[in-house]
RNA sequence: GGGCUCGUAGUCUAGUGGUUAUGAUGCCGCCCUUACAAGGCGGUGGUCACCGGUUCGAAUCCGGUCGGGCCCA
């Protein structure tokens, strides 16, 4: 009978359900913390999750088997724009277009749908996790805990209202954060636009004409020969009218277009750097939807595609653009939307970074990083911080700040903590500003950003079972490309409310691409979905896929893979189907045989290999400990030892299946964290030897139980004999193409260790043996 | 442009100073039909990306170049 691979892990994982296996509760065990990335929902798992997610739980079974008590818990995280964005495209309603209240049930309702459905594919993974249990970022909660901390940073000085440069999304219509930003290279026109003042014309090149009317200044390198006697001389801007001065700083490259350049508040973040480093004046032209305003004149009302193009036409009918150059450069996006980022000025929740530098660099090298080498990104990008973190977002669907403004005397006014969570938007009921006494207090429109709660997540996680003190956390896991984004942002706030680090330990994983390397997106159409894997494969070929590599490296998809993790399984299920037969009707004694040579000699092998694996584990090299279990398992103990289990039987010596037994048990152990549905079944159909009601309620073999004995090398000689049996038969058949011929072979070697195995060697090479001769190597003579 | 990283048979991968470079998969040949839809034996296939340096000795260490990836400017 076929194993049915599908219906096997179906079956199991109904079995994990119905006994609760995976349903945590506290106990006198040690605990082991793991901090999960709650996933942006999507109601889709895709290739990455497929890969990542099987890490941890490698991770938490493997502690699990150690002896730890593991807590291993599911988040979801369901507010913030990428909520928004996902429960308008599913109802095809936009928040603003439907009363507050209206909306955020949309959301909570699509939400959750979402979070069901990427339940059922996480408990397909085989994740041993408790699905009836999983927290939600939106969840009363969880805003409670955002809020309160919120509150605290405010009232320490940590977290700022100000008004100041802030990067905004123009399509998104609200301010986000340096974390929310991507590059993207695009293709744009370089514009070389004459700049006229009474000593002459001073050209410079840009690639945002559209902002002239904000242009605050003309910086030149102070080096540069060409500029230098037009320094703190006055142009006229065109179109405009008004003068700007020409000023210098080193920050602007000589081989650049002209080597001049316009400075405007702000085309990108480096007009921000030279506005606050010459105190230059301020002339804001766009809104916060990027449609210009009445200061930009002739383009007002306008969008800024159109605005440029238009700014374009009026320079070069007034004969001011010199040239225009077709460049590719990169600009900021926002990474959720793709939209070039604009600068403006406006009033926004900051929370305070930029002078903690040297402190988190000092968090980050207290924490284990698999590998050690990633910890350099975090560095690199909290040493190049430009920005405090702004945190207030200008739309509909997040958690709320906790804060009322007073329209009289502006004064702030934060919630109490028995008022937590709260909702300003909606409830400002008999509030008084208690500054003045005023009622004309407005509570705060704006929502956080999501990373402002998921930064939160060690402690999130650890309050949803009440486990608060055990802060810091065990682990972290996961995906590298987020380190400066989550990570920062977590070893941040872990700082600034504990003056701690958040977790011990941080384990990263790679990402996922096509079999070219291309990464994976919807544009390229190279997209492909864990289901297809798992229902031809299985779910357990596809975590041997996520162990097939370091769990930090990036991989190629490429099916090749899951061929051979399905092999892995079907082999499993055959070697337990073939112990089972041959122990029907024996009595396990859950003592493996001492006594014979064969015993002695598998026993040896896998004391080394159990060390091996443990150490591969310990050190988060899956991977490893995986291709040395794979070695052991196929060619040690399935191509040999359970060739020579059948002959031993044969011959009536039927103890010898207490050692298969003993071994096989421990192989299923070892493979458990990794493959957990194959496994479990094996395990529930073995004669003998099944203990607990799962494979998964067992601990780590020991290895001081395992046995080694000196008569390893014995066996090892015949393993050798045998190999050169059939390499010498098989070459000879090969060339004389004979069969079915009476051979007469002499074998070499230690005759003394080779003969009372003669007859093993026989039946495993299936000829007869004429001869042993004594020496000490190994070799066949084979007469015909 | 910068930081990090990777580059080893058609494909994937082990190997961080020491014989003839590991294993898997693919392909070819032979055998077996015994738990195994891929069970065994053998073969094919590599300028270890390239150039230079250190060394008695380099896939491995150093420098540079090229190419892929991530992050950033």
């Amino acid at each position: 009978m076929d194993l049915d691979i599908g219906e096997m892990e179906k079956r199991v994982a109904e079995k994990w359900d119905s006994i609760k296996l995976y349903k945590f509760s506290k106990n006198n065990l040690p605990l082991y913390t793991i901090d999960v990335p709650p996933p942006t929902i999507s109601g889709e798992l895709h290739m990455g999750h497929a890969f990542s997610y099987p890490h941890q739980d490698f991770l938490a079974r493997y502690k699990r088997m150690r002896g730890f008590n593991v807590y291993y818990h599911l988040g979801f995280d369901d507010n913030g724009l990428p909520t928004e964005r996902y429960t308008e495209k599913r109802t095809g309603k936009k928040g603003s277009s439907l009363p507050l209240r209206d909306f955020i049930s949309n959301c909570l309702e699509i939400s959750s749908q979402a979070e069901e459905k990427m339940s059922s594919l996480f408990r397909r993974l085989g994740l041993s996790m408790d699905f009836s249990d999983y927290y939600r970022t939106i969840s009363p909660e969880t805003q409670k805990i955002s809020q309160r901390r919120f509150i605290e940073l405010a009232k320490k000085g940590d977290a700022y209202r100000t008004e100041g440069p802030t990067l905004r999304c123009p399509a998104c219509g609200t301010a986000i954060s340096q974390i929310d930003l991507k590059d993207v290279s695009l293709k744009t026109d370089f514009v070389y636009v004459k700049f006229s003042g009474e000593f002459g014309d001073i050209i410079i090149a840009t690639t945002r004409p559209e902002m002239m009317g904000a242009c605050v200044a003309i910086c030149v390198n102070p080096e540069d020969e060409r500029f230098r006697e037009y320094i703190g001389k006055k142009v006229t801007v065109p179109e405009y009218g008004y003068q700007v001065s020409i000023i210098s700083d080193d920050y602007v490259r000589k081989d650049v277009g002209t080597g001049a350049e316009m400075i405007c508040t702000f085309g990108d973040q480096n007009d921000v750097a030279l506005w606050r480093k010459h105190g230059l004046e301020t002339r804001i032209i766009m809104d916060a939807h990027g449609i210009m305003n009445h200061l930009s004149g002739p383009l007002e009302g306008m969008n800024i595609r159109d605005a440029r193009k238009h700014m374009i036409d009026l320079l070069s009918s007034s004969g001011k653009v010199v040239k225009t150059e077709r460049i590719e450069h990169t600009v900021n996006v926002h990474e959720r939307c793709d939209t070039p980022i604009e600068i403006g000025i406006e009033k926004q929740w900051f929370i305070r970074c930029l002078n903690s530098v040297p402190q988190l660099l000092e968090m980050g090298s207290r924490i284990s990083w698999f590998p050690e080498y990633m910890k350099i990104r975090y560095n690199n990008w909290v040493s190049g911080l430009k920005w405090d973190w702004c945190i207030s977002r200008q739309r509909f669907y997040g958690i709320p700040f906790p804060v009322w403004i007073c329209e009289d005397c502006g004064a702030i006014q934060f919630a109490t903590d028995d008022e937590l969570p709260v909702d300003p938007r909606l409830s400002s009921d008999g509030k008084i500003c208690q500054n003045c006494g005023s009622p004309n207090i407005k509570g705060e429109s704006d929502v956080m950003d999501t990373w402002a709660t998921s930064s939160l997540t060690p402690e999130i996680t650890l309050a949803h079972h009440d486990l608060q003190d055990n802060f810091p956390m065990d682990i972290r896991v996961q995906a590298h490309d987020i380190i400066n984004t989550w990570t920062f942002t977590t070893i941040l706030r872990s700082f600034l409310h504990h003056g701690d680090i958040p977790w011990k330990s941080i384990l990263l994983s790679g990402l996922v691409h096509d079999p070219s390397g291309a990464k994976m997106s919807k544009s390229r159409g190279n997209i492909s979905a864990p289901e297809y894997f798992i229902q031809t494969y299985g779910a357990d070929s596809l975590r041997l896929w996520a162990a097939s590599g370091l769990t930090w490296d990036d991989i190629k998809l490429k099916e090749q893979e899951l061929v051979r993790g399905r092999r892995t399984v079907i082999k499993l299920y055959n070697a337990g189907k073939l112990i089972s037969m041959l122990s029907s009707n024996h009595d396990y004694t859950g003592r493996p045989e001492t006594s014979s040579i064969p015993s002695k000699w598998i026993l040896s092998k896998l004391h080394r290999t159990l060390g091996t694996v443990e150490e591969m584990y310990d050190s988060m090299a899956f991977s490893k400990g995986r291709s040395e279990l794979d070695n052991f398992f196929w060619n040690t103990f399935c191509d040999f030892y359970l060739e020579i289990l059948k002959t031993e039987i044969k011959d009536g010596n039927l103890s010898e299946i207490n050692t298969a037994l003993f071994v096989f048990h421990k192989i299923l152990l070892m493979y458990a964290p990794i493959i957990p549905f194959i496994t479990d079944d094996i395990y529930d159909n073995l004669p003998a030897g099944h203990i607990k009601e799962s494979i998964h309620l067992e601990s780590w073999p020991d290895r001081s139980e395992i046995p080694t004995f000196p008569e390893e090398s014995k066996m090892d000689h015949v393993i050798n004999a045998v190999s050169s049996i059939r390499s010498a038969i098989s070459s000879l058949k090969e060339k004389s193409k004979k069969d079915g011929e009476k051979l007469s072979i002499i074998l070499h070697g230690d005759k003394e260790v080779l003969s009372p195995f003669s007859k093993l060697i026989q039946q495993l090479c299936r000829v007869e043996i004429s001869e042993v001769k004594d020496g000490e190597e190994i070799g066949v003579d084979i007469a015909t």
